[in-house]
DNA sequence: CTGTTAGCGCGTTCAT
DNA sequence: ATGAACGCGCTAACAG
């Protein structure tokens, strides 16, 4: 019923405790070929598993991260999440996932918990909202790296999409195809989350560039449930747009539903193109055009950065923000 | 730079670790004001943390718990684990969630892992492919709850759809809508997975029911990679199937594909359905016939079972199999 | 009300 | 080659 101990061990193979654990770290350097037989009888026998915790309370090393997500419900969080659980635990590595649902209070608990668990690092898509704690960590050399959204002047390992170009390729590619009216329409955060900022400066940028006005009015951002009805306003606007540049999958999901709804032709009505790459967007009818987040890179990045960190004791790492490259996946929508 | 411990707060405050330790669990009742003030202020003004892997190694629980999956590329899984993850945190726990990509051994890792990690329950998606581990556990006591799967003769709580139902709901749709050439795809798994067994069952005893009959061509099992080959098959037939029920998202989503690719009407050439809600279902063109599963009151009630079994000390639990409810949402696809 | 003491399970010198 | 003894940070009697 209860857990056997290391001290259970050596009392079966006749040894001390210490012998069993040289032999549960391989040290077996200095020790009789008939005394290593015993042990390992002995933990066979007794169906012995060291405890983690207690080795970790001595270790210092729990072999175990965090990963603190803004938003669960966008594909993008769980694709990362699932190829970091993947590289870290080909490291050995176990991954407590928690889901801040874009709310800092709840950011902060999960990372003052997640410290006081131990853990030897933390991966977080931050909120912004904890910025002393995210200094306090960075001060005390503790391993994190933030993925998706860069809190400025830090100096925290950061891994994000080059969104200044994302907007860029999609309003290109809506230019080439001719249409001028582009509208962007994000989903708000309280907080200025660069992604967001950062997509809608590109589309600025990249509407100048190309000699198109930049209207407020196409420009819209707004909580997930409130989208059907900045869609309304958009098209009930003197000129709609021919184009929507969809922020993230939720947004695109939105749209989608509006133009099936009012019976828009995409892209015969509107144009969409959407950024994040969905399930459904090779066969939709139409197939839906995208600039995807290279989420496999994005991740396998963050994990890298993380272990490097983990495994340096060396504190003159060198911080930097890593901008990943999207890439547009033309399709039919445009 | 290193933590600071007990023992440092208890000097800054000028009394003793257990002291601090009291209050730290809120038991000042036999406290004076004053050193509660002083120890408070000592806390503050060191940043304490308490260390809870120490914690646990005396208490014997580590409030969290590890959820392996099967394969967290279902929709069903990531679904399951967002609420299961939000459930949990709500009760002060923190989840370690695996996936064990459908190999048995990963599984077993996990399991060894997690249990020498000392978390205070599991909550496991079977690949059938440990019976031992799972009996151990059984055996002592250890809180396990099963999803989506069952493993017969084990008695341990587990909640799953009722599979025959789900079938049967799709079925009579399409022979409400008079398909008799009915087709029922799922992806296979060397080990007969119950869900998948069940679907077939519930497919089999529906279309006999009906009156229809059971033709061995018309129900495939196939790994995702290979479902386009089967879909192929299927439609070279000499008589190829009017109504396809899709086993899960994978599957509804590479037949979509094929419909897609071949110019085949849905529900005009081939009327389907799938099992497992999708994203895109209510805007596709057709909207989605679906059978979903009640995902979140499944996260919930393994949740609960896990949560009472750990609060438990009695080992008389009675165990069971919740098998829940299916609903069909009727969209235009069938 | 507060301090002393003794573990929790394991790893690590330091002798032997 | 092996064992005794101590410490990791915290909790829990038990004194006082």
């Amino acid at each position: 019923m209860k857990n056997i101990t290391i001290g259970e061990v050596a009392e079966q193979a006749k040894v001390s405790k210490s012998t069993v654990s040289q032999y549960l770290n391989k040290r077996y350097e200095y020790m009789s070929e008939a005394t290593r037989k015993r042990i390992e009888a002995a933990i066979e026998e007794l169906n012995y598993h060291p405890n983690i915790v207690a080795r970790s309370l001595k270790q210092k090393s729990t072999f175990t991260v965090g990963v603190i997500v803004a938003n669960i419900l966008h594909s993008f969080s769980t694709q990362i999440l699932r190829t970091i659980e993947n590289d870290l635990n080909k490291t050995g590595f176990h991954v407590i996932i928690c889901n801040a649902d874009d709310q800092p209070e709840k950011e902060r608990n999960y990372i003052e918990m997640l410290l006081a668990k131990q853990v030897d690092g933390l991966i977080i898509f931050p909120t912004g909202g904890n910025i002393d704690l995210y200094e306090q960590m960075k001060k005390k050399n503790f391993p994190v790296v933030f993925m998706d959204r860069k809190i400025e002047e830090l100096g925290i390992d950061t891994v994000m999409l080059d969104n200044h170009q994302a907007a860029r390729m999609a309003i290109s590619e809506f230019v080439e195809s001719d249409y001028t009216k582009i509208s962007i329409i994000t989903t708000s955060i309280i907080r200025n989350t660069s992604p967001r900022v950062e997509r809608i400066e590109g589309y600025k940028a990249a509407m100048t560039e190309h000699g198109l006005p930049v209207l407020p009015e196409y420009i819209k951002t707004a909580d997930a449930e409130d989208l059907q009805g900045v869609l309304q306003e958009l098209f009930a606007l003197e000129a709609p747009p021919e184009a929507i540049l969809a922020g993230n999958d939720i947004v695109l999901i939105e749209v989608l539903k509006f133009a099936k709804e009012h019976r828009l032709a995409i892209p015969g009505d509107v144009a969409v193109i959407g950024i994040d790459e969905v399930s459904f967007a090779s066969f939709y009818t139409p197939p839906i055009t995208v600039v995807a987040q290279p989420t496999i890179k994005m991740a396998n990045k963050a994990t890298e950065l993380l272990l490097e960190q983990i495994n340096s004791e060396n504190k003159t790492a060198r911080t930097a923000i890593y901008r990943l490259q999207p890439s547009l996946i033309k399709r039919d929508s445009c």
